[in-house]
DNA sequence: TCTTTTCCGTTGTAAAAACAACCGACTTAT
DNA sequence: ATAAGTCGGTTGTTTTTACAACGGAAAAGA
């Protein structure tokens, strides 16, 4: 587990701890190990869990089969993510995701009740980690909300208005970058490119907005 | 703030916790108080806030208004929810949506520094607040990313097929209940209903589902 | 420099969704 | 018992989207 350590000092969970202490922390927490060849399951549908989990190594996908079969893939996992978190609380129930690599693959995790329960004078960063784990999903949460927010829209339009309106809001002007090319933008709004493109460009005729490349503004 | 301990009592939050450990909990949390009438803003986009809030009186929107003005409700909090989570974290910048009362209604509130920083000896339940509190977040975390699988999908069957999907895995048995009606399913989906209602019958005349009312199976 | 690749706008067509309007079955209130 | 309201299925029309295919500009690479 020693080798992952820097790794880990890179992470928002341990961000602020420093190497030796991560090494007394991860058995202060009783962190394990689990390392996945290729193409082999890390979690499947319907397990209990309650560990958060940190990839050290590889690739992972999480993905869910509808009862028909049908495959896809909700999120593409890389080095120095945690995943799991959602389903730390007792009552969360059955894993409803496969997690699998897709590269050869090493997974650190350990039981979110080990961090929560034991008292945080016990080693000298747990407080530290508790507080980054918390800060850590709640910032998640907020994307999740902001996502959820411009998703609901019916149509490209509705859409796209929410996205820009957020971006311009947080960068707190009506010029703005944003960090995704076109298809980014589609995958992550999930529509069509070239309809969203085109819908681009209607509102760019109508004179609500100006682009070029990644750079918009509003009107 | 005493008035309301009955009402905290049944939060997630202060679950497990006695009505006279709440109110020691209260002052050792520096919790407050804000009371707003119908039509008031709680928060307004733009503010910065590390607090986690709880509605104990009245009912709120958490809305949000685009550049050229328009306004959607993003959620509508009932007594007893908890709001403001995502906003916990240092790094979280400004509020991006505003907050405002429905009716008359009371929040109160803390700040979640003061929740994660304070040693757990301090009062007798902290430690069980902040593990309320983070299995709360992580129970959000776990429906939010549920409900943007299900509207990942491009067509309102796809929708279906994803939420349909994970009801069966959660109860474990191809026919199942949902817990909405149709305006409320198509709402949760953000599709309409009638298209709703209309695709649902197709995919019975093909002989993938069957249902009746809230009743469904898989086939 | 020449080739290849990436990015993105454009077009046309077929499929799908939204929207509005209506109806019958059923429930609830007066 | 009657009226009013809710719920959900159905239909037709209009708008919107997906999808596929193409082409030009710019960037990356040989």
């Amino acid at each position: 587990m020693k080798k992952y350590i820097p790794v880990l000092k890179r992470t928002k969970l341990f961000s602020g701890v420093g190497e030796e202490d991560i090494a007394s922390l991860l058995s202060c927490l009783g962190a394990r190990k689990k390392e996945c060849k290729k193409g082999e399951y890390i979690l499947r549908e319907g397990e209990h869990i309650s560990d958060i989990f940190i990839l050290v190594e590889g690739k992972i996908h999480i993905q869910k089969d509808d009862y028909w079969g049908n495959r896809s893939i909700l999120s593409v996992i890389s080095v120095g993510e945690m995943f799991g978190e959602g389903y730390a609380a007792p009552e969360s129930g059955a894993l409803l995701n496969d997690v699998v690599a897709v590269e050869d693959s090493s997974v650190i995790f350990f039981d979110v009740k080990r961090i929560l329960t034991t008292c945080s004078s016990a080693c000298r960063f747990h407080n530290m980690i508790v507080q980054n784990m918390f800060f850590a999903i709640s910032d998640k949460n907020r994307k999740l909300v902001q996502k959820l927010g411009h998703m609901s829209g019916r149509t490209t339009r509705a859409k796209l208005i929410s996205y820009l309106s957020e971006v311009a809001k947080r960068q707190g002007s009506s010029a703005f970058t944003v960090p995704f090319n076109r298809q980014q933008l589609a995958d992550y709004l999930c529509v069509d490119r070239s309809a969203m493109s085109n819908e681009l460009c209607k509102m760019r005729d109508e004179g609500m907005i100006k682009f070029e490349k990644s750079r918009f503004e509003l009107l």
